[in-house]
Formats: C-alpha cells, structure tokens, sequence
RNA sequence: GCGGGUAUAGCUUAGUGGUAAAGCCCUAGCCUUCCAAGCUAGUUAUGUGGGUUCGAUUCCCACUACCCGCUCCA
C-alpha cells in the first residue's frame, strides 16, 4: 500500500470508529475507568446489527437445513479438553527475543550455534560519567574477529544510554571474560547477541474452578475456551446418539471465545474476546475435500445476502505449510478492510484429527456407525468458522459511504449513509409525523409505530425538520423512512388517504404507499 | 513484546503556567406541509496517578488506552 492510499484508508477508518461510537455502535469497555486492551461493547445499534447477523447465520445453517443441529457449549472448559487438543502444551511455542535487534525467535527454530562467547559485565561513559550494569554476552564463531564481539557489546549497552549523543564507540566495557561453547541455542545467529530466556506465549486464559481452590492446585485448573470447536468435538457423540443422524452431517454453534492476544489491533478486529460462528461438518473421508469446495461456495454467498459482495472477497488457498499440520485443505475469506486485507472465515478440511485425539484422550469410542455402509468410523469435518465481531465490523465498513448532495440552497453539502442490507440494518425503519405540533399526525404516526414493531425494530422521531431526521437514519443506515402528513388524514381527498410517504435510504426517492401495505412491503424486504 | 505518535465536551477542532473557546451533535420550547431551515434557552471536557510550582490542561515522570510500523496470531 501506498503511503497516501495508507493515509486515505486511515483517516477513512478514523471517520468509521467516530461514527461507530457517536451514534452508538461500538464503544471502548471500561471506557470511564481508561479502558481495558483490547476489548470492546457494542451499543444499542451495534447489538442490533450483530444480533441481526447472528440470528441470519443460525436461521441459513440450523433452521433452514436438516442435516446441521445447534449446540451451546460451555465457556468455561476442562484441561483435558485442551490437553487433547494440542492447545494446553504442544502450540504454546516458547519465544526468545534478541537483546540486541528485538528480533523473536521460536525457540525449536534457532540454530545451535558454536564458538567463543565473550561475557561482560556492563559499560560506562568516562566523561560522562554514565555507567550501567547488566550482564550480556556475545558468541562469536571461531575465526571471528574478536573486536567484533566489543562492538556488538557496545552497541547493546548504548541502547540504555540517555545521552543519545554519545557514540557507542566511546563506551567502557567491564568485565570481559570468555567461555567456549557448544551448540549452544542462547545466542542469535544472525548477530551473535545473547538472546532472551525462552519464555512460553500461551494464549488461553487461565482460571481456577472452585471458590478455595489455590493457584497452586493444578487439579482445579480450567481454562476459557480459546475456540468453539472442542465442545463441538467432545459432544459429538451425544448429539448423534440423540438425533438419528446419519452423515454426512452437521453441529453448529454460535458463542463467545477467548485468546489473551499479544497485541489487540485494529479496532475491533483482533480482541481478546470474540464472538465465533462455527459448524463442524461430520462426512466421510472420501467426501472432506469436495465438501471444503461446497462449504467455501456456500460461505461465500452467505456473505453476498448479507452485503457484502463478491469482489470485495479474497479467497485464499492456504498453502502447504502454512495450513495447520492436521488440515489437507484451508481455504481463508478474507475482506478488504481500510487497514488491510484480513481474515473472516477459515473453511478447513481437519480430516478426522479432532475426533481421533478425544477418543485416544478420553478413552471413549468415538466411532459412528454409518447405516448405509454397516461401517464404523471416526468421521471427518470440514469446519466453516467465521469470526462474528469481524464480520460486524466488515459490514460497518462495507457500509460507510459518504456522498456529495446539493441541498435546497444550491449548497454542495456531504451526506454520510450506512448502507446496510435491509436484511442486516439495526433499525429497520423510521416512522415520523410530518409536524409534531400537529396532534392528528401523531396519533397516526404511533400507530403505524404499534402496528410494526411487533415485526421488526421501528424507530419513532418526531423532533427537528422532517429532513434532518430523515439523515439522523441515513447514519444509522436505516433502509426506510414512512411519513404520515395531511394528505394521510384525507386533506387532498380521499385517493390519498390512509397513505404515507416511503422515503428510500439509498436513492433518497420517496413513493406513496398505503398504510395496509406497509407491513408485507417491509416485511419481504427485510427477511 | 519492540519502536514511533496521540490523548481538551457525544463528535471535530482551538487555546493557555492564572475564569478553557468554537462548530456540529444532543435536550427543552416556539415555529415549520417532505431532505441536516430559523429563533430562544440548556447539558457536557483537559485519560489516570505522581512531581516541579503560590498556582499545571499547559513543563517533567510513570501508568492506561488508542493509532502507525515491526513482531505475533496455535
């Protein structure tokens, strides 16, 4: 990118996170304590989008099909669950960070190297009189320069220095001794700086079940799910033997996970409490792959009815090894977001790795009995699991739209307009009484308001000039406006009466529309 | 985790070592017959904690949060 397009997107996002909070889409957590990382609430219109987003999922990939069944697994998740599934242990690499250029390195990737290491003990500045102590290392391989190993000194201990006008060159160092060393893995191999301890980066949140249990007591130890797959997994064979089910077949479930992320980014796109919306489809072997094929189809038009289109999607084959090591196949949707493309969804074949590790863990057949084939077998999953808070925040984005309109004094003025999809839009219309000094309208207009809301969310407003509130909806991204005026109460006879005007959010045009065919209009454009 | 930047009202910005300003928004009233109209009145702010100082929103330090670049993202 660009640095002008990287400004652009910037400031475009900076308009996007003002608006979020100013008309109460999404606010900073804690926010009059300073705020907590990395965490995030949704207000008012914000719970309604996403509330809109997850009941849509649950309805296309649960209600409306028969092979998939819900699950609502609990948060609060047993060791052995992770145990099993490689997140307690196996994935938490341990990281050393190099003293010397910051650089992290995996701890299993660094190159034992060998050779002489030059041991000090600090530095200081004569002139100055600066000085500072803290051990430090260099190895130097056999045949190196030993002044390199000095040099290299120098320039870690004048990281610390606070006259930054002091040439590392003019330092002092103390206490130099040296050591031969064998396929030693505590020095970096690019410079030969010592490197950090190698420290564990596990990312689940830890807790302890139990009102006395101790932090001491590993026994209590239970952990915040870091994703919802497991539940899925470890009740696969309650939810098969309850439900006739016969594959292939799916388990969907729609609920909050956790990781405690390094470094929170990008608003609202990497926290450390997220929403997951994930189905786990069991098959057979033989159909994992087609299936992932199937899957990333059908994800995809997902997005579409939910407004965001096609070409605003990457997808990207996840290569060979880049791909978890149990996966044959991961396809990631991404979309554009101002500050970068990034990940939605992850459509993975996991072949039968998950089912297979609980059944070895817990002890417990796992096996399904396929009918049709008189087989036992651990099935397969193809699993589709999109990231709820970001899919949000892929609709704010898609949304934001600003555009140039003339108003009624010839002046260029900016209109901004959220362009939710009907189906997604928090408030599904606005209605309002063309004056609100006039009783009649009112009456007619809460009407109206009664009659609706029991189908969907109706934003009554009745303060300010008709065209301010029409606006106030456009920022919101309220797909219709209705206005009751005098010609509703039958002032212009009676071919306009019990009609209202229906405002359109996007072309702003405005059509006559009788009030009993309101609800069925709205209705099939909202559904 | 590293480096850089930022923090004044709901939003956008101004300003000052000595009473913190404006626009928009919002609220109430009047007015108003379809696209941010007008008039009147009103609410709301120096992120947190220290230090220097007679006095700090302003200077210094620390913390917190956000943004940008690395790193990381099982």
């Amino acid at each position: 990118m660009s640095d002008a397009v990287s400004e652009k997107n910037t400031a475009l996002m900076e308009k996007i996170v003002s608006l979020s909070k100013r008309r109460g889409f999404i606010f900073q957590s804690a926010e009059i304590y300073g705020g907590l990382n990395g965490c995030w609430d949704y207000g008012p219109l914000g719970a309604e989008l996403k509330r809109n987003l997850k009941e849509y999922w649950w309805r296309k990939n649960v209600q409306e099909r028969e092979d998939i069944l819900g699950l609502d697994g609990s948060i609060l998740t047993h060791q052995d669950v992770l145990k099993a599934s490689g997140h307690v242990g196996g994935f938490s690499d341990p990281m050393c960070d190099c003293l010397l250029s910051k650089a992290r390195l995996r701890a299993d990737q660094i190159e034992p190297q060998s050779g002489t290491a030059y041991h000090y003990t600090g530095a200081s500045h004569e002139e100055s009189g600066w000085s500072v102590d803290r051990p430090y290392s260099v190895l130097l391989q056999e045949g190196q320069d030993p002044n390199k190993a000095k040099k290299t000194a120098r320039l870690y201990y004048a990281q610390f220095l606070t006259d930054k006008q002091i040439s590392p060159k003019k330092l002092e160092l103390a206490g130099e001794t040296t050591e031969a060393v064998e396929n030693s893995t505590h020095y970096n191999p690019e410079n030969g700086s010592l490197l950090t301890e190698p420290r564990e980066f596990n990312l689940m949140f830890k807790t302890h079940m139990g009102a006395s249990a101790d932090d001491g007591d590993e026994s209590s130890v239970a952990y915040l799910r870091p994703e919802t797959a497991q539940s899925i997994f470890v009740q696969f064979k309650n939810v098969a033997e309850t439900n006739r089910v016969k594959l292939p077949f799916g388990i969907a479930q729609i609920g909050k996970s956790f990781r405690n992320e390094i470094n929170p980014r990008n608003y609202t796109f990497r926290s450390r409490e997220f929403e997951q919306m994930e189905i786990e489809f069991f098959c057979r072997g033989e159909d994992g792959l087609a299936l992932t094929e199937e899957w990333l189809e059908r994800r995809l038009t997902f997005y579409e009815e939910i407004g965001i289109p096609r070409e605003h999607l990457h997808v990207l084959d996840v290569p060979d090894g880049e791909r978890a090591h149990y996966s044959k196949k991961t396809y990631d949707i991404e979309y554009a977001f101002p500050f970068g493309i990034q990940e939605l969804e992850g459509v993975a074949y996991r072949t039968d790795y998950d089912l297979s590790k609980h059944k070895e863990h817990s002890g417990k057949p796992l096996e399904f009995f396929d009918d049709e084939t008189k087989e036992k077998l651990i099935p397969h999953v193809v699993e589709p699991s999109a990231g709820c808070d970001r899919t949000v925040l892929a609709l704010i984005c898609e949304a934001y739209d600003e555009e140039t309109v003339t108003n009624e004094k010839g002046k260029q003025e900016v209109r901004t307009v959220m362009r939710f999809s009907p189906r997604m839009a928090p408030i599904k219309v606005g209605v309002f009484p063309l004056l609100k000094n006039k009783p009649e309208l009112v009456e007619k207009a809460r009407e109206i308001q009664a009659m609706l809301s029991p189908f969907m969310n109706v934003f009554y407003d009745e303060t300010a000039a008709i065209g301010r509130r029409y606006r106030r909806q456009d920022e919101v991204g309220t797909p219709f406006c209705v206005t009751v005026d005098f010609d509703t109460l039958g002032e212009s006879g009676d071919e306009a009466k019990d009609t209202v005007t229906l405002r359109h959010r996007d072309s702003m045009e405005q059509e006559r529309i009788a009030i009993a065919d309101l609800r069925n209009f709205l209705l099939d454009r909202i559904a």
